[in-house]
DNA sequence: TTGTTAATGCAATAATGTTGCATTTATAAT
DNA sequence: ATTATAAATGCAACATTATTGCATTAACAA
């Protein structure tokens, strides 16, 4: 995973740096979304210091070049699993633990070109998320819900 | 429109307050989302002054009425047209002018709960944007694109 | 190993968002 | 109209998040 984000950023002409390669590593291993001043404390913590401007643009490359995807209704970043050729991306967010899931909704864009057709609006980005309660959070047993 | 809202304040038991009134004026005349500062710049430029603690709480308070919506990829509010009963709400942006459109999409929601249901994800907010270009600046001679 | 230039670190600053508390004012009751 | 009262606002202070310019570092090619 990491490695392969690895082989787009060598592709794309970009130099694989320790900061490029930690925020990676921090992205791959996180199970909820991360601001860039989480990533910081995270690898802080492991001795590692980087400055936050630093993971300002290494998150805005990521983002360009879809390794990385920024959940709006959280202001965190996550890794990105899926390719642009595969659709429309849908996530989930747990607003309890922050677990996510990422979705390839073909449909979601359809539903979209047919909706601005009609408007001539020209689409170039997309966002769909769903926040709520993923299933450990919403089961009773489940913490401070 | 400002009467509705109006309505809807008072039916709930929230005072009419001067500054409530004003975001709600600012918010109906706009033709994009604006942000709280923006809020204010615009309401300072007629010569009201209102502290931007309050416009953060107003706007707070529109939005859990849904009166106002946040556009989270551009980070300004704008004006809830739609009740919640109209199924889940798509805008789409323009990210040259900011002109935006509003849908009751009912599609959204019920592809939305079958991609979810497998997971048990419990979903509570809904959150569909697409940002790109109105016809206005997509076409050959519209402005700075 | 060395040169080149992209990328980083640092400092300063701007923009955005939050909290607590004193004061004001919208509303209901008189 | 007037007054009581509780909600809402304004203010000050502060916290968080984001951006810019420039000197320094380090990744990569030769």
């Amino acid at each position: 995973m990491v490695q392969s984000s690895i082989k787009v950023l060598r592709n794309r002409g970009y130099r694989v740096t320790r900061p490029r390669r930690q925020v990676l590593e921090v992205l791959e291993t996180a199970q909820r979304p991360l601001s860039p001043y989480d990533i910081q404390k995270l690898l802080w913590g492991k001795g590692k210091h980087l400055d936050h401007v630093t993971i300002y643009r290494v998150l805005d490359l990521f983002c360009t070049l879809n390794l990385a995807h920024k959940i709006l209704s959280l202001g965190g970043f996550v890794r990105c699993a899926l390719g642009k050729r595969e659709g429309c991306h849908r996530f989930t967010v747990c607003r309890n633990c922050g677990a996510f899931q990422e979705f390839a909704d073909k449909g979601l864009c359809a539903g979209e070109s047919e909706i601005t057709q009609d408007f001539g609006f020209h689409a170039e980005q997309h966002l769909a998320e769903s926040l709520g309660l993923c299933s450990e959070c919403s089961s009773p047993q489940g913490d401070s819900v």
